[in-house]
DNA sequence: ACAATTTAATTGACAAAAGCAACTATTTTA
DNA sequence: TAAAATAGTTGCTTTTGTCAATTAAATTGT
């Protein structure tokens, strides 16, 4: 309870912060003859691309009269045309025209500019970490229902400073959330990294990694063991990036580079708990061909074995 | 550039949305009997301790006769009352009445609802996210040179899963940062906390973390070495929070714990190059006892030992 | 010391933004 | 097929905000 209410007063002062910050940006908008409710709704038209003015209004949530009155404007000053709906003969659907269209991209232009001001007195990887806190965000608050694709997701195979701890910090994260692992599991992996970075080589090894608003969302990584054989490793995809594929584009990864390397054999170890991931192995051609009672990180568990064997002509 | 441009592009796109969610927010205010720009000016008076009616106009930008007419209304209704200052004779500060005070308090109440309202769907992970992202937003892009005192700074000893990781990333991408050790430093520190987790004990060992706005700002470590001798390890705090005193606050607790645990003896390992830290050190009473040259990580440096003794009577 | 300038706050006149309610023309529902 | 609902329009009103002129106190320059 503490701390929902720090939690509160954090939002509200930002809140308070932003309504600010965004009146300042919206200023450019005053100097132009169109009122923040006016470019709004350009906006919406812009980019909701098949829509009647009841969309507007309810995107913006204003009045219908008021609206109404808006629109005839812009029609007059040839900004927009209006098509009556065939299916429909009280409505009709808004296109911008050219001049509108024009318009709307030289306040793009000023919009643009003035958040790059706003930017300008930070270092490269804090604007980054802007942008990422706001994709969080909205990817957080958006209005339950609509859709989660928010920011891409973004793979790829080097390694920076800082990527080793982000994965090994992942792994304790999520293993500790989902199955209770505690801080064994974490110990754990620590020494898996330590056991293949004292060979790692980015020739006959590799890791994916995939991020998404500037966080690790998933990974996987191929291990060469010798003669032929290599191992899967850390496939990891985050719950809240689940059931978008990306489990699936990630292990599609790892095998198109094992067949490229002409591995034989490409082998795995996980437990009978990781059943999601179970199901995409298979999907890939592994086959399960081990299973072994343990007692790991606090859990009665199976330690289980896949193997998929590849075949070249 | 190509990545500058999806930077901005995000950054409107968070600008739209929250536009939107502010207007949500603030449709309670719109029931009430006062406007948007009545209650803002109310929260100045409120939080602003001391405040004349130029500095309500200079936080909310709005004309100054507007606003002279909205606390004209405000002390008509009693929600107000205007010292006349002693020092000038024009201005007067402003300060609520109890009915004021009360309203605003009504007003939060309602706010509050539902700021809560809104995060109902998240779990507390996330509550705390969105919270972390909005301080992030908040101290990033605060206007240079208002105070930077930004959430708290909190210290913490237990290990939680996903500490290991993050703080071996913080090492990889700080010291990547600051002095271009490459991945190898990393691995380096991937091997140190391997070997210090193989024999962790909490009762001998002990590393505080310092969170910031939901992410490691700081650290330092005290490992036991047997004889009456313990190890100062992984002693940073992030460049963007030094000079507020969390480095001497790390040391000093560190420093406490050495003495309840009556070591004899502590040293510690590092270059001639974190000589921000040196200095620290030798604050403390750390004396440098040795200096070696080396290769190390990509760069020509001296390892230097710094060590301190310590007495009981 | 005192005229000129600046600043804090107020006031009147006015314009822009937004809301309300009544109305028309369709479409949907019962 | 009559009643209800919906999309959009229009006249009228209120709210919100701007501009310029004004007053009174404070500051500045000489």
């Amino acid at each position: 309870m503490e701390q929902e209410i720090q939690l509160v007063s954090d939002i509200r002062k930002f809140n308070r912060f932003y309504t600010r910050q965004l009146g300042l940006l919206q200023q450019h908008v005053f100097d132009s003859e169109y009122s923040l409710t006016e470019v709004r709704a350009l906006y919406e038209i812009m980019f909701n691309g098949q829509t009647t003015a009841t969309g507007i209004r309810e995107a913006l949530q204003i009045d219908a009269g008021y609206l109404s009155r808006i629109l005839r404007n812009f029609e007059k000053k040839g900004l927009l045309i209006k098509h009556p709906l065939p299916e429909d003969g009280r409505a009709s659907y808004l296109q911008l025209t050219a001049r509108g269209k024009k318009l709307m991209s030289s306040m793009n232009e000023l919009s643009n500019h003035q958040i790059r001001e706003m930017l300008t007195s930070l270092e490269p990887a804090q604007k980054q970490k802007v942008a990422d806190s706001m994709n969080v965000l909205r990817y957080l608050l958006h209005a339950p229902g609509s859709d989660h694709t928010i920011g891409q997701v973004h793979i790829r195979t080097d390694l920076r400073p800082g990527d080793i701890g982000e994965m090994i910090r992942l792994h304790g994260q999520l293993y500790a959330r989902e199955y209770q692992y505690g801080i064994a599991f974490e110990q754990y992996v620590l020494e898996t990294f330590q056991e293949c970075m004292q060979s790692y080589q980015p020739e006959k090894d590799r890791i994916w990694q995939a991020y998404c608003n500037g966080e690790l969302a998933g990974m996987i990584a191929i291990l060469s063991r010798g003669r032929g054989r290599a191992q899967l490793r850390w496939f990891l995809v985050r719950p809240d990036l689940r059931g978008l594929g990306l489990g699936k584009v990630l292990i599609n990864q790892a095998m198109a580079f094992c067949r490229q390397r002409k591995f034989r054999e490409v082998y795995l170890l996980t437990t009978h708990q990781q059943d999601k991931a179970a199901r995409l192995y298979m999907k890939a051609g592994f086959v399960k061909t081990g299973s072994t009672a343990q007692h790991l990180w606090g859990h009665d568990l199976y330690e289980e074995k896949y193997e998929l064997k590849l075949h070249y002509r």
